[in-house]
DNA sequence: GTATGTTTTAATCAAGCGTTTGAATTATTT
DNA sequence: AAATAATTCAAACGCTTGATTAAAACATAC
C-alpha cells in the first residue's frame, strides 16, 4: 500500500478542486481540469473518490468536519460552565474565532471556502444540498438555539427570518471577499482584511437582529 | 415580417429561459432544454438572440430595464420635488414599490427575478457582469448618493461594507424565499407573503446600516 | 526475489453541449 | 398571383464532458 503517495495525490486533487470549484463552481470546473492542473491522471479522481459528486463532499468535509468539531466541543463547554448566556456579539465572535482556529491564519483558503458555502446555496447539487444537511445539521440547530438565547424576547418567526438575513448578509459577503476587497482598494485606496471584515458584520447584523419589531 | 409569432417566439423563449435558469442556473440549463419546454425549434434562440449569452442578457434586460427606469425616474422627482432627504427606511420602501409597481404582482416572476440576481454575483458570467455594470451602473451609482444622504454620519468605508451587507440580506432572502416559505409554513404554521418579507427585511437593514461604529 | 495488492497510466466510450446549415414553410410586399 | 423576405425545421458538425477499461508501474510482504 503506497501511502505516502496516495495522501500526495489524494490531497493534490482536493487542494486544485477547492480552489477551482471556488473560482468557477462546482459543474464549471471539469476532472480534465482538475487532474492536470494537480498533476495527476484523469482516472485518479475517480479510483480515489468513486465520482465526481463525491469529490466535492470530499471538498466540504475536510474544512467542515474539523470546524464543526470545534465549534461544538466550545458550545457544549460554555453551557457546562454554568456562566451566562453568550450576548449576539459573543456568540458570532466564537464562530469567527473557531473559524480562524480550524483554518490556522490562512486567510485565502478561509475565503475560497466561504465562496464555496455560498456556492453549495446557490448551485443545483441536490446530492451536496442531502450530504450538510445529514452530516452537519445537528450543529446549526445547536447555534440556534444560542441565537434564542441570546435574544429571547424577539419572536421566534421574526428571528427565524433575521437569522436569514444574516446568513445572508455573511455567505454574500464573504463569498465575494476578494472582489469587495478590489472595490475597496480602488474607490477607498483603503486595503481591508477578512478578519476586520468578519468583524464589522457583527455590529451589522447583531443590531440587525435587535432592531424594534413594529409588526 | 411574420411579426406576431416571431414576438410569440421570442416571449416563449425568454419565459421559459427566465423560469429554468433560476431554477437550475445559467450554465446547468441547455438551449435543447430551453427550446423544448418552450415549444420552439431549437435553432431559434440563435436565430433570434444571436448566442445563449445574448439569450441571458435579454432575460435580464426584460425585468432591469423597466424596473430601473421608473426607479430613476422617482429618485430624481424626489430630488428636484425639494423635499427633504429619503430615510433609509423609506428609501427602501421606494425600491419595494417600484418593483412591486414593475411586477405588477407577479410575486413569483418577481422572487423568481431575485434569484437571478443572486446568481449574476456567484455564477461565472463575464459577460453578464460587463453587460449589468454597462446598462445599470449608472442607476446603482445614484441610489448610493441616496443612501448617503440618508446616512450622513457614517464613515464612507462603513457604509460601503454595510450596503454590501445588505444587499447579501435581501438577494440571498429574497432568491431562496420560495424554499423560508416552506420552512415557516412547515416549522410555524404561517404563511408569509413577498410582500411581508420585503418589509420586514426594511428594519433589519436600517438598522444594520445604523449600527454604531466601533472601529 | 517472487508474489500480491495498490496506484497510475493512456486510450476509449457514450452522452450532451452550442452552433451552423440549407431546405421547407410561412408571411409580407408588389 | 408572383416575388421577396422572414421564420421554422431536421439534421449534422465539432467539441467537451464524466466515466471505464486493461495494461503498466509501483510498493509491500513473505
Amino acid at each position: 500500500m503506497a501511502d505516502s503517495n496516495n495522501k500526495d495525490t489524494v490531497k493534490k486533487i482536493l487542494d486544485v478542486a477547492e480552489s477551482l470549484f471556488a473560482q468557477k463552481g462546482f459543474r464549471e470546473t471539469s476532472l480534465r481540469t482538475i487532474t492536470s492542473k494537480a498533476g495527476v491522471n484523469l482516472a485518479a479522481v475517480n479510483y480515489h473518490f468513486g465520482s465526481k459528486e463525491q469529490l466535492i463532499q470530499a471538498v466540504f468535509a475536510r474544512t467542515l468536519t474539523p470546524f464543526c468539531d470545534a465549534l461544538e466541543k466550545r458550545l457544549i463547554e460554555h453551557v457546562h460552565s454554568g456562566e451566562k448566556h453568550y450576548t449576539l456579539e459573543e456568540l458570532f465572535d466564537v464562530l469567527v474565532l473557531t473559524a480562524a482556529q480550524v483554518y490556522g491564519g490562512d486567510v485565502s483558503r478561509f475565503t475560497l471556502f466561504m465562496r464555496l458555502l455560498g456556492l453549495a446555496y446557490t448551485q443545483v447539487q441536490d446530492h451536496l444540498r442531502a450530504f450538510l444537511s445529514e452530516n452537519y445539521g445537528s450543529v446549526f440547530k445547536r447555534i440556534l438555539v444560542h441565537i434564542k438565547m441570546a435574544a429571547p424576547d424577539m419572536p421566534p418567526k421574526e428571528l427565524f427570518w433575521r437569522i436569514h438575513f444574516s446568513l445572508g448578509a455573511a455567505v454574500f459577503t464573504l463569498s465575494s471577499y476578494e472582489t469587495l476587497r478590489e472595490i475597496m482598494a480602488e474607490d477607498y485606496q483603503v486595503n481591508i482584511s477578512l478578519d476586520g471584515t468578519m468583524k464589522r458584520l457583527i455590529p451589522y447584523m447583531a443590531s440587525g437582529i435587535r432592531a424594534d419589531v413594529i409588526d
